[in-house]
DNA sequence: GCATTAACAGCCG
DNA sequence: CGGCTGTTAATGC
């Protein structure tokens, strides 16, 4: 379990809550580490916790009918995630593994079933995700077909940085380019190729080891219209 | 053709 | 030195 000051600087949710409902929030949160290329489940795994990235990055995708990998986006620190698993009672739906290094909160069941039922704010902040998630859900479904390399890599650089759904993260991301090609299912060259050409529209500016963001709307809509 | 893997040199921490 | 980056060459779908 963690403590109530550590609690509220890693979780965006527990901001609006009760003294009282913090309290009973952090006896249900434990900290993991996991290392680079470790599972925190598979897929049809059951896995009875929500989790919360403090530090690090991981990154949710699946497994094709030829076995390749495919990947579906990056959860970075401050973002929350497999509440769907627990509020349907069922499998994951998803891989889940750390890019890096990569220390999560893990929050048992009948913790969040109880935050649910007691937390009017704590249904808000869920409700904002989802709603920020079907808004990112439909602009994939917008382009799937089209989006070249290029494309993927912009929106996945702006899901990272999301002020919604993992509100910690600011302008600069750290992320090699290597993890930023297995986050948009591409080779690191191509990345590297996608970033330069992200530059050179003034979309972003690639530094060693990180990105900043010079436009957040542009890249979550880059390859459409 | 476009994207990927492989390989290598240069750079940064 | 070890990890990251920028390029090029060869290969695959």
């Amino acid at each position: 379990m963690i403590d109530a000051a550590e609690l509220k600087s890693i979780a965006a949710w527990a901001q609006g809550l009760s003294d009282a409902e913090i309290e009973r929030a952090r006896r249900g949160v434990s900290i993991k580490t996991f290392g680079r290329g470790a599972h925190l489940c598979h897929r049809d795994d059951k896995f009875e916790h929500w989790a919360g990235v403090v530090d690090g990055l991981m990154k949710f995708g699946s497994t094709d009918a030829a076995g390749r990998v495919v990947s579906f986006g990056g959860l970075p620190p401050g973002m929350w995630f497999g509440e769907g698993s627990l509020l349907k009672n069922e499998a994951r739906q998803y891989d889940v593994v750390a890019l890096r290094d990569t220390r999560l909160a893990l929050m048992n069941k009948p913790t969040f079933d109880w935050l649910c039922d007691a937390s009017v704010a704590f249904n808000r902040y869920l409700v904002r995700q989802f709603n920020e998630r079907l808004g990112l859900f439909i602009a994939l479904l917008e382009h799937a077909r089209t989006l070249d390399a290029t494309a993927r890599v912009a929106r996945n650089i702006a899901w990272l940085i999301n002020p919604v759904i993992a509100p910690r993260a600011g302008d600069r991301i750290e992320i090699s380019q290597e993890e930023l090609g297995l986050l948009s299912g591409v080779s690191r060259q191509a990345a590297n190729a996608a970033l330069r050409q992200l530059a050179a529209e003034g979309l972003v500016t690639v530094d060693h080891r990180s990105v900043i963001v010079r436009d957040r709307t542009r890249l979550a809509r880059y390859g459409g219209e």
